[in-house]
RNA sequence: GUGGGCAUAGCUCAGUUGGUUAGAGCGCCAGGUUGUGGCCCUGGAGGUCGUGGGUUCGAUUCCCACUGUUCACCCCA
């Protein structure tokens, strides 16, 4: 033990008999994305460090201090994917995904990696699935990604989760609320907290978001940003309401949602969870119409999203139910029984069914013990009595009932 | 990066005002039932009390450091 080397800090090893609820989640989503017309696409889990430090901010926490960065033995610094959007349009860009035709839906799911201390709901390797719609400046594009993480979050069972909604503006309206903000700040400087004195600098926006109290009462009075968007941004906003609405969708327009990367223009939405401790964010996203082209590609505009999947899970909690693992047991009783339980082992497993019969050569009670703990619904009794007339007994574990076949027939007694 | 809590069996946790063989429940293994699981009873295995140092005749207990973990801040999924 005292050479025990353990996980990185941060990191989880998923084991087996939890690995189940992954699955479920994962087959969830790729249900919901074939559905929704999306396809899947893998990019690598590192990249060149510099497609990170371009597309989601220079100035952001993510890019100045999360980041795992490192010089692989060419000398180019490389780094772990901290989200997955900045990939997944670079390899639209790279593969030219726009000459198969608009609109490009794509998902992604794996690990993401961001060096930060770990608390509830967040860990230094951690996954996402998330989804980027490329092609359309219509509202219908946003639409359809709320719509599918919406669905989602619906049939995964997390009901009460809501959905944030609100416009950052464009490029052309944007700097023109965050100059007057920055102005407006700097007049109350002295009667904000710490962190929203160094914010108003930094990143202003965030100061509307601060939850100290002599911060909300300087906020009340600052200017809304709805006030300063353009006409196509404000009129962008209301159809994508309007379009919401036709769908019954539930959201909360949320004037100061702000979300950490810079690429994002016009709608930015956020799934909230409460009893998740501070973060009680499990999915967000919003439309980017401007990182395509600035990563190198043919103005395209686009919309993603990206779901937490270990919050989502902690939103989950115990509500799913484990499906049974093993369909049959096979119990031998007595060294004699012993060749004819590997025959039919055989046997069962090539007609698919999920078998498992005792390896440890243990007693007869054990074994049913065994096959208790594996949630079987059946075990196959092998006595040496009912062998000398090729006969086996079949045993229901839910009912107890057992019955008896012909050793070529049992299998037709299976209701599975 | 900042601040607080915690670290004893596979799991959840007691405990020792510093003293000889460190406990419980659950789980695991076996037996009670030489061929039948869940309930019950009996027994058993399993701990250098996170790591290193200090104080002491003696430390799992007190002190320090480190590591891990957890919660919050920052930020974010």
């Amino acid at each position: 033990m005292i050479n025990m080397i353990s996980r990185p800090k941060g990191t989880n090893d998923i084991l087996p008999d939890e690995i189940w609820r992954w699955h479920k989640l994962e087959a969830m989503i790729r249900k919901e994305c074939a559905c929704f017309g999306f396809k899947e696409i893998r990019t690598p889990i590192f990249e060149e460090t510099h497609l990170f430090q371009r597309s989601i901010g220079e100035a952001t926490d993510i890019v100045e201090k999360e980041m795992y960065t490192f010089l692989d033995k060419g000398g180019r610094s490389m780094t772990l994917r901290p989200e997955g959007t900045a990939a997944v349009v670079r390899a639209f860009v790279e593969n030219n995904l726009k000459g198969a035709g608009l609109p490009a839906k794509l998902y992604y799911l794996g690990p993401m990696f961001r060096y930060e201390r770990p608390q509830a709901g967040r860990y230094r390797q951690f996954h996402q699935f998330g989804i980027e719609c490329f092609g359309s400046l219509e509202p219908a594009l946003d639409a359809e990604v709320i719509m599918l993480a919406h669905e989602l979050y619906q049939k995964i069972g997390v009901k009460d989760v809501v959905l944030k909604i609100n416009s950052i503006g464009c490029p052309d309206c944007r700097p023109k609320y965050l100059e007057k903000l920055r102005s407006e700040l700097a007049k109350y400087k002295d009667r904000l907290c710490e962190n929203c004195q160094r914010r108003s600098i930094t990143n202003p926006l965030r100061v509307l978001d601060c939850k100290e109290e002599k911060c909300q009462e300087v906020i009340a009075d600052l200017p809304h940003l709805q006030d300063y968007l353009c006409d196509e941004c404000s009129l962008h906003f209301t159809n994508l309401k309007k379009i919401l609405d036709i769908w019954e969708l539930p959201y909360v327009e949320e004037p100061r949602l702000v979300r950490g990367f810079d690429y994002y223009t016009k709608t930015v939405f956020e799934f909230c969870f409460d009893d998740l401790g501070a973060q009680n964010a499990i999915g967000a996203g919003g439309r980017y119409d401007k990182l395509v082209e600035e990563i190198g590609g043919e103005s395209t505009p686009a919309v993603g999203f990206a779901m937490g999947m270990e919050r989502t899970l902690l939103a989950v909690g115990d509500k799913w139910q484990k499906e049974p693992e093993i369909d049959l047991y096979i119990v031998s009783i007595g060294q004699e029984t012993k060749e004819e339980a590997l025959r039919q082992l055989l046997l069962a497993r090539r007609h698919g069914i999920r078998t498992e019969m005792d390896i440890l050569n243990r007693s007869v009670k054990a074994q049913f013990k065994q096959a208790d703990r594996l949630d079987t619904k059946y075990c196959l009794i092998l006595g040496p009595d009912e062998l000398k007339d090729n006969r086996v007994k079949l045993r229901n574990m839910q009912s107890g009932e057992e019955s008896e076949y012909q050793i070529s027939e049992w299998l037709g007694g299976l209701k599975l």
